[in-house]
DNA sequence: ATACAGATCATCT
DNA sequence: GATGATCTGTATT
């Protein structure tokens, strides 16, 4: 059994943005009877307090209540009837932000993901609805403390120099599609799409380029 | 390469 | 009835 460093709870507070480019270079583990799969988060969004784009901008309802508990918990949903997508909550209870995590780059177990998910290895997860169908990550992960949990869980991988991160606007959203809040590791192969244009680098390095292996 | 319909359900008007 | 933090298969440039 593969042995994994947790991340730090501090690691998961405050800002949606931060924690996001944050989560970047980070590993998701899930275990279940089939073993062990994990993979590098490699492209993030934030949704924050009062976003028009977040669905905490309304208020709390059934489907999204998780999204106001604690940092470091996960916000599961189930969107356009066949898809869950997973967020870990950033803000002190009540707040009601988040990270959705949109694509990994595979690490462990690979052929457990191609058997939940089948199609191409490319196609694996690079998608919030793809990763979670490789991971099997349901609703019935809502909830569930990404920090304690032993089913689902953060855990530390290689430091990203912020000049590697690339902020460009969201995808597939309607309100809210000025805000820069998507951000990705350009040179890695498993982010969702390619830069659109208009995308900056955060750093001060427009050379560097980076991928989220060790 | 891009463009669309269809799947299928929680939520809102 | 419409929309959506999506993905897939099929059709067309």
């Amino acid at each position: 059994m593969a042995s994994f460093v947790r991340i730090a709870a501090a690691s998961l507070e405050g800002d949606a943005c931060a924690v996001a480019c944050r989560l970047l270079g980070a590993r998701l583990v899930r275990v279940t009877e089939q073993g062990v799969r994990s993979g590098f988060i490699v492209e993030t969004e934030a949704y924050r307090q009062g976003d028009p784009a977040s669905h905490s901008c309304r208020g709390t309802t059934p489907r999204n209540h998780s999204m106001f508990e604690r940092p470091g918990i996960a916000y599961v949903y189930f969107t356009y009837g066949n898809h869950f997508c997973l967020n870990v909550v950033c803000e002190p209870p009540g707040i009601g932000a988040a990270v959705l995590l949109r694509a990994l780059e595979p690490e462990l177990g690979k052929a457990e993901m191609a058997s939940a998910r089948g199609g191409r290895e490319r196609d694996l997860t690079n998608g919030p609805g793809r990763l979670c169908q490789a991971l099997s990550i349901d609703r019935t992960l809502d909830g569930t403390d990404l920090l304690s949990s032993d089913e689902l869980f953060l855990a530390a991988g290689p430091v990203i120099p912020q000049d590697a991160i690339v902020a460009t606007t969201r995808i597939g959203i309607s309100q809210g599609q000025d805000r820069p809040w998507r951000f990705l590791l350009p040179a890695n192969p498993w982010v969702s799409r390619p830069l659109p244009q208009g995308g900056g680098r955060l750093g001060t390095n427009p050379g560097t380029t980076a991928t989220a292996s060790p």
